[in-house]
DNA sequence: AACTATCACGCATACGTATGCGAAACGGAG
DNA sequence: CTCCGTTTCGCATACGTATGCGTGATAGTT
């Protein structure tokens, strides 16, 4: 330690120096100064890796996402950064490779860099390695995805009752062929939103007209809403549930620009999520708002009180969603 | 060490079944196979950090965004998320703060955590900041940005050419009154391609109609659209070169959902980067794109070849742009 | 079988920090 | 001045790993 020999001081000084918090360290004010005088000549920081070879904590926080190219994940995820920075956290960002074999892999680097928790925001996990960070008592906190495991925390919108408000919503405004854009099929929040969705329309006794897949990514959207709409012009449908507003934008333009119909007027549409493109003049996507601000916060709250307390229970926040009455669906 | 002793070897020979390359590490077969075995037992990973304090390599890299609602940004973070998992090192990311204490401080958290460089994305560093990076033997590359220092590694497209080319193709397309929706004027993006653009004008005794501040962002760039148009229609702009795709399509919004004009019959809009939504129906935006994947891959080679040799020399790295045309802007 | 070159392995130490414990210094009251 | 309570400080140790060095084991050659 070269800063206690230069401030004529132990390194145990140093470092009571640095300590967390300046109540009660042990330090005279006198050495503190000494010490960060020294400290300030030598531009001396303190290695906060070997601190946490001690303290058998590191503040480091994985985040495990899929992809960043809905700009509802890439929001969410400049939010967990700026939140965790000022809870004195850091973010170790991950993206899922592909294949299986390799989110082991992944996973096990950043078990390796000692992460006090993991947050994965649109990725499962495998049940061996859920187990493994559980015995290794490293908490998991899955952001607008669920699992079965009821050891694991989660935090969602609620996407049931969101489905739900889409279909009465859609229902009421007349449509006669009613669609569906799925996402990914195996997806808790495609799955529960097209569950609600689904559930209400049998409660209202109407039939869903088509359903397509679209994988929330753009090549297999296009091509599920160019195939959805393949068909004479009276078998067309006139409303469409789309199951994100990623997609549901993507499909807009293919349906205005490639096919010429008119929104709502021919067709009407509905999201999920109010990413801010929703809002554009060129959209004005009616949808269900996703509360990402209070999401985030959540998943911090429910992560960090599992590393301080390793013994709290886990808990699976669903919060609710907010109606967003735009353009693009015919009103009631 | 609980696996050396389960395995019943020395706490180095498990060290050295770990190592980097099996290559002439110094243990048998069979010990190998002894340790290994031992590890899955006790589900033992070795510590990156511990490793990290003696090596002086901690294989984790600092990214500085400043925000990621600009998809360029979003997925230029992806891309070294992954191409960083690829290599084997790992991505610490930080948004950047609003006050500038703030990002003293972010940069002092960053710099304890023992990175092994640090990538900066639209994003500048005081140049105390930069000469204690420089000082500890930190590599700093930036990215899509340049700053003044010769010391600094940096990563661009030809911001300057490519606003030569908006210019030129814009002249061409037979305008009259040229206009210029101008990002946030700190920024050495903004700076070069508002030269290039400027510099073309002049040296084809072009005068530019009007400019207005965007600043990069949603709110200032409403409000600067509608400003640019509030005139009397024979008077009002009929091109505008937008310095990112980011604001030009919030800036298409504005003209054809508030202002009821058409793109391009009314007015040109030309804008710089070419995200996903520039190739949308609802854009058709014309462009220059970054090649953002070619950018990556660069910072990525001059960090760590940085790292390697610490006394490797910067170099600015300007790749050239491609330009898109489309549907936004009226042909020559 | 004997000698040597090679390899495998363990010992000891170092990295930079946190922290319990005893010693020392200090401060105040009588 | 003495005595005691409080504060400040340093010593020693521990965290989990990497690595130079010495020793013992192994294999290969004659």
């Amino acid at each position: 330690m070269d800063v206690a020999e230069l401030a004529g001081v132990s390194q145990s000084a140093v470092s009571r120096t640095f300590a967390k918090e300046p109540t009660q360290s042990g330090v005279s004010s006198k050495t503190r100064a000494k010490v960060l005088q020294a400290a300030k000549t030598l531009g001396y920081r303190p290695n906060a890796l070997a601190r946490s070879l001690i303290t058998n904590r590191s503040r480091i926080v994985a985040l495990l996402f899929s992809y960043l190219d809905n700009p509802f994940y890439a929001l969410a995820l400049e939010k967990f950064c700026r939140s965790l920075q000022e809870v004195g956290y850091h973010a170790l960002v991950f993206m899922m490779p592909d294949t299986l074999a390799n989110v082991e892999e992944t996973v096990s680097d950043l078990i390796q860099y000692q992460v006090d928790g993991i947050i994965t925001a649109s990725v499962e996990l495998s049940s061996d390695i859920c187990q493994y960070c559980l015995d290794q008592d490293i908490p998991i906190v899955m952001f607008n995805r669920t699992q079965d495991d009821p050891r694991l925390s989660s935090v969602t919108t609620d996407n049931v009752a969101g489905g739900r408000t889409a279909a009465r919503y859609l229902i009421e405004g007349g449509h006669q062929r009613t669609s569906m854009l799925a996402g990914w099929e195996g997806a808790s929040t495609n799955r529960d939103r097209e569950f609600g969705f689904l559930a209400e329309l049998a409660a209202q006794n109407v039939k869903l007209y088509d359903r397509v897949v679209g994988h929330f990514d753009l090549k297999h959207t296009e091509k599920a809403t160019l195939e959805l709409f393949d068909r004479p012009s009276s078998q067309r449908p006139d409303a469409v549930f789309v199951l994100n507003d990623y997609m549901a934008v993507t499909a807009m333009g293919i349906i205005r620009g490639r096919l010429g119909l008119r929104i709502p007027d021919d067709v009407s549409i509905f999201g999920f999520d109010d990413i801010p493109a929703a809002a554009l003049p060129e959209y004005q996507l009616t949808t269900i708002r996703q509360p990402v601000d209070q999401m985030v916060a959540a998943a911090i709250r429910l992560l960090l009180q599992s590393v301080e307390n390793s013994k709290a229970e886990p808990e699976q926040v669903r919060l609710a969603g907010r109606f967003c009455e735009r353009q693009s669906c015919k009103r009631p």
